[in-house]
DNA sequence: GCCTAGAGATTGTTCAACAATCCTGCAAGA
DNA sequence: TCTTGCAGGATTGTTGAACAATCTCTAGGC
């Protein structure tokens, strides 16, 4: 054996790698099918009240029909499909009144996040900043070249690396559940622009409070601005 | 038609019949013997740890392969099970970490609910308090008949109906998944009335501040409460 | 005692078939 | 005209069997 020093250095490669081979090992035929259709959902190919077909399906994914409803059931559970027993699976349609629970969620789980940060600021390498900044700078260099989803995407990842803050397996789970639901939203409003482009500056002010270490400011701007958000979207989606 | 006023008894009356119908839709076969085999786990008969062999319980579930699978898929994502590829599903080992993150979710769902229904409180009629005390002395005669496994559940339903009464089937959902992953830890600690007994006078209290309408006031209480949860199954988790 | 090879067992995936249910269209009746 | 009832076809729910891929365990060699 080494030194206990040694010793961390090899158990911290032992997990890179134990992650990396979790990551290989989560190909299964059924998740392939998954990341495909949720894809197409995400992106709109399938719009919000379309029905599944599972036979259409088995051929266009060359899966197997159990397979087929393996995946199904994974996006299930993400709130990207749901099951009508005997009927099919379909891209569910949310109404204001889900954007109203989302945004509830959404408000508590990220404020607290930020506001917990201050608790554990010194174990808070600035490192794991970095993949906010690159999301701002994404969104910022998507929005110069007009591609709009782009922006959209590189926003929702800005909150998914917010979350990711926490360490909290649950909550980056919730999120992705809670964000994955959000883009179905955003397939029923026309104006992509005007749906995404006010959060790239405010993404950016958040990061630099966050940068600042100003936590408590961060979580207040935080706040108001999902609050921003939510009666943008609201807003559209009653004037449809 | 009829005037505006009929129209919307009978809206809200179309609305509960489809709720009853959404009720009874939801048994098929895999969800069935998801049941069952959530109660297992729930009440301990599969420890954590234990390994669920795919042939045994084809036969003793009587259902083929394929469909236990798809039961096996809805526990997972409940947190209630783990696949490992190519060796099977297990009942999950949670650790101490789990009981932090846990918790903290707990805490942040929880109070913000109560905290929550402040805003709300005209619209809330008192009725809807009533399945919380229902839990509360559902609590205190199991406790005279000295079954504490049956306090313990009391105690998480009086939880769940507390989140109910923010009306978001998000929330709720989130909600289920937490306190069946908390049951998974109650199986390792040998002492269930110390475990509970505590908490049946402290729903008492947060139930009379609810009745009370002193929001603020059992918010701080619930947080100070978790706390001290978390506190005791720490001590008991360590002491194993 | 440790390592390696291979047999046996278990899981991952596919396929084909049948049962149960839903949707569609049409005809009969009020 | 509107509702009701009834085939017929299409789709989903479930099963069983089969094969491939992987893991576990044991036996044997060093």
């Amino acid at each position: 054996m080494s030194t206990g020093g040694a010793e961390t250095e090899r158990q911290a490669w032992l997990r890179t790698v134990a992650a990396d081979v979790a990551r290989l090992d989560r190909s299964s035929s059924a998740e392939r099918a998954a990341d495909i259709l949720r894809r197409s959902i995400t992106e709109g190919a399938l719009p919000p009240g379309a029905q599944l077909s599972e036979i259409e399906l088995t051929e266009v994914l060359e899966v197997s029909r159990n397979t087929l409803r393996e995946a199904f059931r994974l996006l299930t559970h993400e709130g990207l499909l749901v099951y009508k027993l005997h009927r099919g699976v379909f891209v569910p349609e949310l109404d204001e009144r889900d954007v109203i629970d989302l945004y509830r969620l959404r408000r508590v789980l990220e404020v607290d996040v930020v506001r917990g940060l201050a608790d554990r600021d010194p174990e808070l390498p600035a490192s794991r900043l970095e993949p906010l900044l690159d999301d701002v700078e994404a969104a910022e260099a998507a929005a110069r070249a007009d591609r709009w989803p782009v922006v959209g995407t590189a926003n929702m990842r800005f909150h998914e690396h917010l979350i990711g803050l926490a360490d909290s397996s649950r909550m980056d789970a919730m999120t992705g559940r809670l964000l994955a639901e959000l883009r179905l939203l955003f397939h029923v409003i026309a104006t992509p622009r005007e749906l995404h482009e006010p959060y790239i500056e405010r993404n950016r002010r958040l990061f630099e409070l966050l940068e600042a270490r100003k936590y408590d400011e961060a979580a207040a701007d935080l706040h108001e601005y999902l609050l921003h958000s939510e009666r943008a979207i609201l807003a559209a989606f009653r004037s449809r």
